[in-house]
DNA sequence: ATGGTTGGTAGCCAA
């Protein structure tokens, strides 16, 4: 089984790049962030016609996240559990029936953060992370393949990005951050990339300023986190690295890890 | 639109 993320940045200025994508890696799952768009305005018919079922929690502007998969979600939950206060589309998990029993995969788009002195941003980051490591902590309790992937905005380690020293700062990169990161893996999550390639220096997003693309200076924060009995699973991790170079790319590219279930 | 890019929106904001 593949299961695929990717932060494709807007879907509807996206979905020549998707249909693609869904044609050439074929994932079994695909979790999406940042698609920019109320439930009513995703694109599903061109997504449907390739055999995906689609499961959207979309917001009007920004944030939203979806769920793309070949065989339909048995249950399907939208939003982070713990603040019922939060507006923003950020978390959806979906139930699938495999073959060898059941796979929980969410697709989750972490807030920026920036700039960290905001009153508001940096700590809704925190309290998101926080909520996130309850809600994780609840999930690794059932004893299931259990996927957690997306759009973390966490640069893991000082190796994953090209130059720490800029990034010293930035609410991606905090000391704060980096630890409530290494909460969840210390929950027993396993960071499937760092897992399979311990080769530093390998990113999954570019930002689209100042050829960072070209200078290969880019950063590591899409990210497919494990239960024990997913990690158990997994037999390698693919960063599809080539969809950056594409027309009209995503400043993100897809990150997918083959499961043996 | 500060500029460096892009997307969505009509608030230049968010990334």
């Amino acid at each position: 089984m593949k299961i695929a993320t990717w932060n494709i940045n807007g879907v509807k200025a996206r979905i020549e790049n998707l249909c693609q994508w869904l044609k050439e890696s074929a994932p079994d799952i695909a979790c999406l962030q940042e698609i920019k768009s109320v439930d009513e305005g995703f694109p599903r018919l061109e997504i449907e016609a390739l055999g995906y079922h689609v499961e959207t929690h979309g917001q009007k502007g920004f944030n939203g996240v979806a769920l793309l998969s070949k065989v339909k979600a048995d249950e399907v939950m939208r939003g982070l559990p713990g603040d019922d206060t939060d507006e923003q589309a950020r978390f959806i998990e979906g139930v699938y029936s495999t073959t060898s029993g059941v796979v929980r995969v969410a697709s989750l788009y972490l807030p920026n953060g920036n700039p960290p002195d905001d009153p508001v941003k940096y700590p809704y980051k925190l309290a998101w992370m926080e909520r996130l490591r309850q809600f994780a902590e609840a999930r690794l309790a059932f004893e299931e393949p259990f996927i957690l992937a997306g759009d973390y905005n966490v640069i893991p380690e000082p190796f994953d990005c090209h130059d720490p020293r800029v990034w010293a700062g930035d609410a991606l990169f905090l000391p704060q951050t980096r630890e409530a990161f290494r909460r969840l893996e210390n929950l027993g999550l396993t960071d499937a990339l760092r897992a399979t390639n311990d080769a530093a220096k390998v990113y999954t997003f570019w930002d689209y300023q100042a050829g960072a693309w070209q200078k290969n200076n880019g950063i590591r924060i899409d990210h497919l986190m494990l239960s024990p009995e997913a990690a158990r699973g997994l037999q390698s991790v693919a960063v599809e690295k080539h969809v950056r170079g594409w027309e009209k790319p995503s400043d993100h590219v897809p990150v997918a890890g083959y499961f043996n279930f």
